[in-house]
DNA sequence: GCCAACGTTGGC
DNA sequence: GCCAACGTTGGC
């Protein structure tokens, strides 16, 4: 039922509880004491990036912008085709209700473009035994599968585009000054596809659509 | 189109 | 389990 989008990602390590050798190796050390329960931050916000150009990638368009999104039926789709564990691991910690930023990426002027909503918790990603597919993964077996997806809802778009070229000059300043984007994972992780925002960061980046594009104060 | 950053692969 | 080679992301 929910309409097909393309989100694009690496392939992966083949690790199949889905954690890179260092991030495991830290898990390891970090529960060796502790119960299972020593969870990871619990996150509410998010940013996922999207190609609103077309872009070609074994004869597949992997454009979807939010337009497209907002174009599905009930401007609704899942997220497929993201082959990372980072990016997957974070799809899996997201709750049914929690909101997201459309992130274009690879395109003339990237940047934030719109809100979108979870609509659907993660479940299996059927791409991944599509031969067919542009993230066909020949090592993801049914009875075992590797990849997952959420459903997302188009919500709005921003009031006004707040690109990349903004973001980073306000995190250069945070950097120096302590604010809220010192550490956004836009740029300390700059390739993740899927991330987490913190609520102060989801806050003031909601707070630069009513301002001014951002210029620099001497 | 270039290429830096970084994640993955595979030889040893 | 190190690490060089390779592949991908994504800004510019």
């Amino acid at each position: 039922m929910p309409p097909k989008k393309r989100a694009r990602v690496t392939k992966a390590g083949k690790d199949d509880d889905g954690e890179t050798a260092g991030a495991k190796r830290k898990a390891t050390e970090k529960t060796k004491e502790s119960t299972e329960s020593a969870a990871p931050p619990q996150y509410c916000h998010w940013l996922m990036k999207s190609e609103p150009e077309s872009r070609f990638e074994n004869g597949v368009d992997m454009k979807f912008g939010i337009k497209d999104l907002k174009a599905m039926p009930n401007q609704t789709s899942c997220w497929d085709g993201v082959r990372n564990y980072q990016a997957r691991n974070f799809m899996r910690q997201m709750k049914d209700g929690q909101l997201a930023f459309f992130y274009h990426s690879n395109c003339k002027e990237p940047g934030i473009a719109g809100v979108i909503k979870i609509v659907k918790e993660a479940y299996v990603d059927h791409t991944q035994f599509d031969k067919k597919d542009a993230h066909f993964d020949a090592s993801s077996k049914p009875d075992n599968p590797k990849w997952s997806m959420v459903d997302v809802q188009y919500q709005r778009m921003m009031k006004r585009y707040i690109p990349l070229s903004e973001l980073k000059k306000y995190h250069l300043q945070h950097r120096a000054d302590g604010g809220p984007l010192k550490d956004m994972a836009l740029f300390t992780r700059a390739r993740l596809s899927v991330q987490p925002l913190t609520t102060e960061e989801f806050d003031f980046i909601l707070s630069l659509e009513e301002e001014k594009p951002f210029r620099w104060t001497k």
